[in-house]
DNA sequence: GAGGGTTGCTAATACGCATTAGCGCTAATA
DNA sequence: TATTAGCGCTAATGCGTATTAGCAACCCTC
């Protein structure tokens, strides 16, 4: 017994007067094929069972079997901080109904101690193996841990498109941002807008190649006339670069940034969208948290938890090898977005 | 070996030509009191752990050592949906920096299907014990399930104090709700006023009958004018029956109402706190959902989960029986809380 | 060159569970 | 009555590691 008196198979066995095998073949479900238990002793063990409150231990269980019915979600940043909660929240939500649905406990990989900011999945114990499987949430992955678990059979899903580690395929559930950036291009292409600015990174994250590639794409032949590779810095900056530019729609990467520019626009008695159009891609942010209703698309994040956690399951009791899957954002009207301004259609 | 082929200690045992225990004594550091390995030997291993990759199996570790250290976490309200994210969110986000810094891996007992509206710790397979302790959540427990875990020898540890159950302590981690609330009217008193509403329960959950202990020990003979016992009910009733009792200053437990009705008064074209001051006992939500900056006090609920999770620990580790802990609130002058009105002054 | 100490390693065991071979028993069959 | 067949259960084993007791060899010391 751990150092507590926690009960074992052996402390009901001598409770129930049988023994240690006999009850876990009570636990285990009627194998019908082995060792068969009369109903008479096994509602004996299963009383005893009851009256103590009595578990496996999920580790030895493992020990033994291999499996223990865990699944494991590593998150690249603390999963519950205030700033990251809008974020991580409702893909732990859609992890754990399915998680839940599929008869599974979610255990936290949260002891790996984080070296210089940043945790690492692989630390000296892996603690990975505590789970039967993984799904992997972050931002930003890092790209030789990627390698290592692919290489390895550990079996994991993330939650994200990820790039193909040499020939070698990714398992993941992620959102469609090119197809949904790309519809938010057409509408405003389809109101008049020829000057795009775009705020945001063209490399880093997959999510990042995705909108950028996105957006370029629908562009076609015409070039953007502005471009801030940098997120979240001051709105001023941002908002006077934009006029600049001479752009009638402006494309945020990040939902903050959109945000803030909006409402410094509006302080300066500049009409949103009257004078300049604005396009956030991807909702982060829960919708009242700021009183403007973007024109932007819903990133499916619960559902892409659930696939995540559905493909994870597949892998575990298949050993299959996982998939690519890329799920649909829908676009979101929103107020944000209208046609050109007068003075630049008069040009 | 876990599904296929890993490498154990034997493997490097014979690859490096000693024995498996060997192995072991080099992987766990120098103990100079057992069996020391001298240099040439250990840098052997050593060499073939680095060439095949090798990890210990944390599975087989923790069988070993007997700790599985994994902590449980139990929410009596689910744990994710959004309209309780900003309850419990600060306590998850402490929870889970704490356990990281201890080395703990967090198993989410959030899936357990409510029966009959409210959860259930034990459900029929409780999965509690899976984890080697357990931290509690929730604004009202069922007090013969905590009855059951105070009686049984599983460590537990609860945030939010809890009464005792007959004479037994149960082991807490809470806020000081009626200092802090105690607090609030001493500075209402010294800005004169004497007419008080209270929204709010006096009965039900510890924290409800806490923050109204702290109000009536502070009033000392002053007796409420107002006294609302439903919370959540709409606004404009609220505030008609506020104003009927002729009250200065209204003190709310709970925080939403204080944003629907100073929202109401405004819009009637009463101020606030000119016409009438308000007090939030302990603030729920994020600073930025509301315009207004309530006078209240800030419930340390980071401080409290972690607080909580370190008595955890030293529950499990040593074997101790926990203690009862309250944190101090801190206040918040806020803008909410004036003088009393000239008119009333005038009477 | 025998007694005692140290060094360097290993065999054995425990951890809690799942699983399998097989034992003792009764009842049916030859 | 001897033989078989099945039932109900248990002893034994393995999973990969940590840990401890202890063995063999070597070095001193007198």
């Amino acid at each position: 017994m751990p150092p507590n008196g926690r009960l074992t198979q052996r402390d009901i066995a001598r409770l129930a007067g049988v023994s240690q095998a006999t009850v876990s073949l009570v636990l285990n479900g009627a194998k019908a094929t082995a060792g068969r238990i009369p109903d008479e002793t096994r509602e004996r063990v299963q009383k005893v069972i009851r009256e103590t409150g009595y578990v496996a231990d999920p580790i030895a269980r493992r020990m033994a079997k291999g499996l223990n019915r865990i699944l494991g979600v590593f998150t690249y940043e603390p999963a519950f901080p205030n700033a990251q909660a809008d974020f991580f929240a409702p893909f732990l939500f859609g992890i754990e109904e399915m998680a839940q649905q599929l008869g599974y406990d979610l255990l936290l990989l949260t002891g790996a101690p984080a070296t210089r900011g940043k945790r690492k999945i692989f630390d000296e114990n892996n603690r990975l193996r505590l789970a039967d499987g993984c799904v992997i949430l972050g931002r930003e992955f890092d790209r030789e841990e990627l390698k290592r678990l692919v290489a390895g059979d550990y079996p994991f899903v993330a939650v994200g498109r990820r790039e193909p580690i040499g020939r070698a395929q990714v398992p993941y559930v992620g959102a469609d941002y090119a197809a949904a950036t790309a519809e938010l291009v057409q509408r405003a292409l389809a109101k008049g807008h020829t000057k795009f600015a775009y705020i945001g990174p063209k490399k880093g994250a997959e999510s990042s190649i995705d909108r950028w590639a996105g957006f370029s794409r629908a562009l076609g032949d015409i070039k953007p006339v502005g471009h801030i590779t940098e997120v979240g810095g001051p709105a001023a900056a941002m908002l006077d670069a934009i006029r600049a530019s001479g752009a009638t729609v402006a494309f945020f990467t990040e939902v903050a940034d959109a945000v803030v520019v909006e409402a410094l626009a509006r302080s300066q008695n500049l009409s949103v969208p009257g004078d300049l159009s604005i396009v956030a891609l991807g909702a982060h942010l829960r919708p009242q948290q700021s009183g403007t209703r973007f024109t932007t698309f819903v990133v499916p994040r619960e559902e892409m938890a659930r696939q995540a956690t559905l493909m994870l399951r597949e892998r575990i009791e298949t050993n299959s090898a996982g998939t690519q899957l890329l799920l649909a954002c829908e676009p979101v009207e929103g107020d944000t977005l209208g046609a050109i301004p007068k003075e630049t259609r008069r040009k």
